[in-house]
DNA sequence: CCAGATTTGTTCGTATGTATC
DNA sequence: CGATACATACGAACAAATCTG
């Protein structure tokens, strides 16, 4: 591996190979084992298991003895769906099916730059819509895309995860801030709750796994008795 | 170290390692330094890295280069606040203090023993309060410890981090559900919100770090326009 | 400010164990 | 059983950060 930088070795071999998975030219599936991406980038073996090791905690590939070492299909349901923290009562993750899409492209606004970390005359994509639990209504969703690393939005939305591999981007860590509010018609309507229900607001931060903030979302959620939130902590 | 079991080197002096914080051997501050320690236990330089890299993961330790390893406070108070993912709108941690302790001691019930997972006949100490953030009443709290890991409960119950330790264990993981639920007078009168507010349902299950579950809290928390509940997710 | 000692961080290499095919 | 690939363990050397005198 040239030398140019003072990063570890480890390190730059982990963002080499992040950006071969996030470009396309790794697709899910098994990749070189050690030895060869040793040869392949001329650093030592330990380097290469320091830097896939990473990746694993990433959950970026998946590393099995005997068999090799796999990239994650990031559109798995258990992948894709970590970014929602809500769970049916006995723990399932939610099917996830999207209804009532609506884009537009504008300049940031203060909050939107303030969460996103744009300057001044940065744009974004809006786009609202319903997120179903099968034929259930569960959540209303607006989100922020910079057009900056949103180059290519289709006209049908697909998942948040899809959207940013087709733009070339791995989702890796996220915030989220709860709150509660009483639903505006334009949440409870398309929830088919009360008017004067009150809801979860989920004020969700998305960052790419080399760490710029990719997707700003508000979620709007009526748990009712059917669903929860679920939070880890360590 | 002696090879009377098959797991990893590392994974065993990394127990072994932990038994000396949450024993109390080893209290907050410097430890031996790498080779030592691989003296003494009789392995190599790596497999104390390992075992240390793992413990500084989850933060019982702290590694600074030219200085040393150092045991962590866990009653510091970044450390002690994160089984709370409460914090005020501009993101500070709550103060921690408590009102109105009422403890009993008694059999285990059925949620009890589910979240805990005990036998029929194992007993609880269960314990509510009221957690404050300096003056003003932020959650009602519902704690359940099986008495066969704490024997030793103090008239006033302080930090459940420093409970613990003071029991020989350190927390590790913690889980937590979320559900919205209006609050009945036994929640609303302490925490002084109407009668009919909805508060959040917090039932959280906390893990040592050898993996046991120690802790169940049913928490009930009202929100209001001053706190925020902060999730990570990656 | 510098020189040297100490300690962790990185990188290399090698050998052996274990899981899978 | 043998071949392959990851997992563990050891050892050694140098780099980078920190402290002391």
């Amino acid at each position: 591996m040239t030398k140019f930088s003072t990063r570890p070795l480890y390190l730059q071999l982990h963002d080499a190979l992040t950006e071969r998975v996030a470009s396309g030219q790794w697709k899910p599936g098994p990749i070189a084992n050690e030895g060869n991406l040793a040869r392949e980038f001329g650093v030592s073996l330990g380097t290469v298991r320091k830097a896939l090791d990473l990746m694993e905690a990433e959950r970026l590939v998946t590393r099995r003895p005997g068999r090799g070492t796999f990239v994650n299909d990031q559109t798995a349901h258990d992948l894709s769906s970590r970014f929602c923290n809500i769970r049916t009562v006995d723990g399932r993750p939610v099917e996830r099916q999207f209804r009532v899409d609506k884009t537009e492209e504008t300049r940031a606004n203060d909050v939107e730059r303030e969460r996103l970390g744009l300057g001044e005359n940065d744009r974004v994509y809006r786009i609202r819509r319903l997120r179903m639990d099968g034929d259930r209504p569960l959540m209303v969703e607006d989100f922020s895309l910079p057009t900056a690393l949103f180059l290519d939005i289709p006209d049908t939305i697909p998942d948040i995860v899809v959207l940013a591999q087709q733009n070339g981007m791995v989702l890796g860590k996220a915030a989220e801030r709860i709150t509660l509010e009483v639903a505006a018609p334009a949440v409870s309507k398309p929830l088919s709750v009360p008017d004067n229900s009150v809801v979860l607001v989920l004020d969700q931060v998305i960052h790419t796994l080399l760490g710029r903030r990719a997707i700003w979302r508000m979620g709007y959620c009526h748990l009712g008795h059917e669903y929860t939130y679920l939070a880890e902590m360590s």
